[in-house]
RNA sequence: UGGGGCGUCGCCAAGCGGUAAGGCACCGGGUUUUGAUCCCGGCAUUCCUAGGUUCGAAUCCUAGCGCCCCAGCCA
């Protein structure tokens, strides 16, 4: 389809195809994440990237751990990542790999670059290599132990593997140049001992190798066609071909570099995200204000819209900065095609019919306006019900479209009712609305010719079921989290609990997510049953002020 | 005064020498038993700036300016 997005990778892929360079269907990604924490809406930018790319060219995609610094890594999270990655909607097939499944394979290639005189053993210290690394704008000075020989690097590493030294005792560097102006070829160290349990590997290796000498020849040995990242990594570019072109692979993807997402209100780096959650601000990794697909996915944001979003927002090389609002566009526009609808009263107001007789019926009502397919479902009405507070107003103000003393509404599917007298309290609060309803007006039979000026949702009261609602908002409220301040920028009305009545069929149901009229979206806590949360607010969302009190 | 990137509407983003797509947001108007949805209309004489090349430049050249990334035995 023409109307789809190109973006400059999408054409750079084309064009291969077109030139020969990968066949037709032979597209090859991968989505390679570290398991050191749960995946973002960030990482949603690059799934759908790396899979969107393979689906829509003919090709696979891998899921492959980086797994390469076992101090990080554990198995919840490679478990969470698989759980999120399939949320999503994708699937790797049996294409689940892990850098640790090459580690016999990278580490003969590491003695062959010591064969070859491209890689040594240095015995400095850490601070040492640091110090003899130069900064910017000076180059650095050779290690004293660069130009060991082969033997004895040969030595030397395999006495690294056999676990004969300490931590940090030695390193595997690669010999390139150490006056290099792009820092990262200033012989980078490509091995480092670590005596650590690896969450796969367990004990058996005590050398784990670095990220830019493992992630590109994992690429090779997958045959990746087009290797995909974010623009930190462009500096490492170099790198990544200096060790394609020094080993024995005549497999050489092209890296090429995207910007990460940037989301407005939102703090991304799994440091930060860490920290909410080592801290305890946070319920956990799937908390609904987290930005994690997890906490999205609880708060009740649909993969479809995720995918959607990330559609919307193209794939460039600019630092971006996107608005909120089109997520929450996203949202709403997958939820108004797929959402039942329902009607819940967070903050009642009891009306009473004075003219209605006997004590109820059981009125009938789509759970979905324009689609049929997705049935009805069945509200008990009576002569006592709830309905929003706000949805009446003393003094209406101009154009105000909902129920004032005096005036006439129509109840959603049931019936028209003016109100007739106010009862308030001693502090003149409105504590109860007497209203008179209109017996020709039922929905759907309607013969009154009444038009009254709104339609306003409403609960039985006595069908209506009390439920707990936690209330989301946005978990940072400054434009743009600093994560300095942790504490300051965390929106401390981002949790709220409250009660709402909700129609039975709703409790009843077991469908995940319910449009609420007049109120929102909201969809089922997993956790907690009986309790929805509050996703996103037609109306009311995020708007300073609160609820429009009919403004 | 090192290297690598990026600068098109409030936010994303097309555009690849032929005279500024689209989406979100916003503002009008219409339909509506959700003030939602839906529909219609408006919204960059201008593309970081300044020169230059050209019949013609957001697109090419030159010089500036601004922003981001890099000195982990993290990824």
């Amino acid at each position: 389809m023409s109307t789809e997005p190109r973006d400059f990778i999408r054409q750079r892929i084309a064009r291969d195809i077109e030139q020969g360079i990968v066949p037709p269907g032979g597209v090859v990604t991968r989505f390679p994440p570290e398991p050191n924490g749960y995946l973002h809406i960030g990482h949603a930018k690059s799934i759908c990237l790396n899979f969107g790319v393979a689906e829509e060219f003919g090709g696979v995609t891998y899921l492959r751990f980086d797994d390469t610094n076992p101090l990080k890594e554990s198995e919840e999270y490679t478990e969470a990542i698989k759980r999120d990655v399939a949320w999503l909607g994708y699937s790797w097939g049996d294409r689940l790999t892990y850098a640790s499944d090459y580690f016999e394979q990278l580490y003969a290639f590491a003695e062959d670059l010591i064969r070859d005189g491209k890689a040594y053993v240095d015995s400095q210290s850490n601070e040492e290599i640091r110090a003899s690394r130069g900064t910017l704008t000076e180059p650095g000075r050779n290690s004293p132990y660069r130009d060991r020989t082969v033997e004895e690097n040969l030595d030397l590493f395999r006495r690294m593997r056999a676990g004969e030294f300490a931590d940090g005792e030695h390193v595997l560097r690669a010999k390139i140049d150490m006056a290099s102006p792009n820092i990262n070829m200033r012989d980078p160290v490509l091995y480092r001992i670590r005596h650590a349990h690896h969450h796969r590997t367990g004990d058996t290796w005590c050398i784990y190798p670095m990220y830019d000498y493992t992630h590109c020849i994992c690429d090779a040995l997958e045959g990746v066609t087009h290797s995909l990242c974010t623009l930190e990594f462009e500096d490492h570019r170099p790198l990544y071909d200096w060790v394609l072109d020094n080993i024995n692979t005549n497999v050489h993807p092209p890296q090429i570099e995207f910007s990460r997402l940037g989301l407005e209100y939102t703090v991304m780096s799994k440091r930060l995200l860490n920290r909410l959650v080592e801290e305890k601000l946070v319920e956990g990794w799937d908390d609904p204000r987290m930005p994690t697909l997890a906490g999205l996915r609880r708060r009740g944001v649909t993969p479809g819209a995720i995918r959607d979003f990330c559609r919307r927002v193209g794939v460039t090389k600019q630092e971006n900065l996107v608005e909120m609002s089109l997520l929450e566009f996203c949202i709403r526009q997958d939820l108004e095609d797929h959402a039942p609808r329902g009607m819940a009263v967070l903050d009642p107001l009891p009306v009473t019919i004075t003219n209605y007789p006997g004590d109820g019926e059981t009125l009938e009502a789509p759970w979905h306006p324009q689609r049929a397919d997705l049935g009805t479902r069945t509200i008990p009405f009576g002569p006592r019900l709830y309905i929003e507070r706000d949805d009446f107003a003393l003094e209406p103000p101009p154009k105000y479209k909902r129920l004032s003393p005096g005036a006439m509404v129509r109840l959603r599917y049931a019936y028209i009712i003016r109100c007739d007298e106010v009862v308030r309290d001693a502090n003149g609060r409105v504590t109860e609305l007497r209203c008179s309803y209109v017996p020709e007006s039922k929905s759907g039979a309607d013969t009154s010719g009444l038009k009254p000026n709104g339609v306003i949702h409403w609960v039985s009261a006595a069908h209506g079921v009390p439920s707990r609602v936690r209330i989301y908002d946005r978990l940072f409220r400054v434009p743009n989290p600093s994560g300095a301040t942790l504490a300051e920028d965390l929106n401390p009305d981002s949790l709220r609990e409250t009660q709402a009545i909700v129609e039975p069929a709703i409790v009843a149901s077991d469908a995940e997510r319910f449009q609420f009229e007049r109120v929102g979206y909201f969809c089922k806590d997993s956790v907690l049953p009986g309790v929805f949360n509050r996703t996103v607010t037609l109306r009311d969302s995020y708007k300073p002020g609160g609820p429009q009190g009919g403004g």
